[in-house]
DNA sequence: CGGTGAACATACCATGGGTATGGAGATCGC
DNA sequence: GCGATCTCCATACCCATGGTATGTTCACCG
């Protein structure tokens, strides 16, 4: 097999963070070996150790990975074109589509708040997709779409009840028809809160 | 006549869950070793591999352990006086409660699916505190005082929901008011679903 | 009263995270 | 153009820990 140590370094870390991304999906932090996601990534052990720390930082690493893309999508709609309105339920929708992908849901939601610390993971996330989901809900509160609800909480709620969420719809029979039940119970909710323009928007239905 | 043998060996298992249970809200699943958690029931590994088929199997229990202790109080509060409504607010406001609890967070509530597996977890939390909240909307639904929402559905939002906002709540500088802030907007988004008493109750303001 | 099995203790093994060391090739100073 | 040095990675090893295999004590039963 060719050599390795002829590609360059940053190849190797990426393909390092990939296979630590598919391991991690696959089998869960604890389940994964190193030797395995080295040899994956066709590199030992020293290789690894020598673009982390341990294993704690691959993992983060790999968090890293699967949480830029979900944030890159979100941040893209959320500046776009719109009402707050509109951009917020387009981003609603594009955060549960998310919620599907194993990989994000697994390392991301559920095993980073244990292998990270709670502490850090909240950290984390708050430049990240829950970023997103707190700034979203701060702008409809500004533009007066909806009422003038507490955004802190009412955003670590909201972002609870997705992520539980999305576990519910990945391992469903049939996932689409799950997601879309959840985004109509959640949009509904939303309109619940949502008030006539007062401040001078039009309150178009999406 | 109940053997003293047996007496001694029922002590030392709840010894060695009682010790689990400290060792995991300490240290975690992860962090923590079977010796350790032998050494401080005052015995030896051999004694624990006896009582439980492995680690795993000694998570289980401290899990139901700390779970069994929030669905008592719970259970109380839904099967006890009152309205469904008020009912409902009573096991809501114990829940919050419950979730102050160090252990019931970390065990039951974040490690535990990815100790247990989710599949897993969800099938325990099926006949504990998250089936306890799923009876207590379904019978707001069945009273008529909530709107007709897809109960199943909504009650793993508010679930989710929920145990987000615990760890909120644990980690805040002051859990008191966090929790009452929380639990405010939780009763202020039922009340937004509620409808005056179609099924002839009073919509009393508890 | 000898046998049997439950309730442990002790000694050991194997996996895997982490470390220490070595070496091949690129790069730089001169 | 050539040794010194550094990056990048491989190899070999350490050791903590989950799990197992076996030994030992003691209550109970026939």
């Amino acid at each position: 097999m060719r050599s390795r140590r002829l590609d360059y370094s940053e190849s190797t870390r990426s393909a390092l963070v990939d296979s630590a991304v598919e391991l991690f999906t696959k089998r869960g932090y604890a389940g994964t070996s190193l030797d395995e996601v080295a040899k994956r990534a066709r590199v030992t052990k020293g290789a690894l150790y020598h673009h982390f720390s341990g294993k704690q930082a691959l993992f983060e690493a790999a968090f890293d990975s699967v949480e830029s893309l979900v944030y890159d999508r979100l941040e893209k709609i959320m500046t776009g074109p719109g009402t707050p309105w509109e951009r917020a339920m387009g981003a609603l929708n594009a955060f549960i589509k998310s919620c599907l992908d194993p990989a994000y849901q697994r390392i991301a939601i559920h095993e980073a708040p244990v292998v990270m610390g709670w502490e850090r993971w909240r950290e984390a996330e708050e430049q990240c997709s829950f970023g997103l989901v707190r700034a979203g809900l701060q702008s409809l509160v500004d533009a007066g779409e909806v009422e003038p609800v507490p955004v802190d909480i009412t955003a670590r709620l909201l972002f609870g009840a997705l992520s539980s969420a999305a576990t519910e719809i990945a391992s469903a029979a049939d996932p689409k028809k799950i997601g879309e039940q959840i985004e109509d119970v959640i949009v509904r909710m939303l309109l619940r809160l949502r008030q006539p323009g007062e401040a001078g928007e039009r309150p178009a239905a999406s």
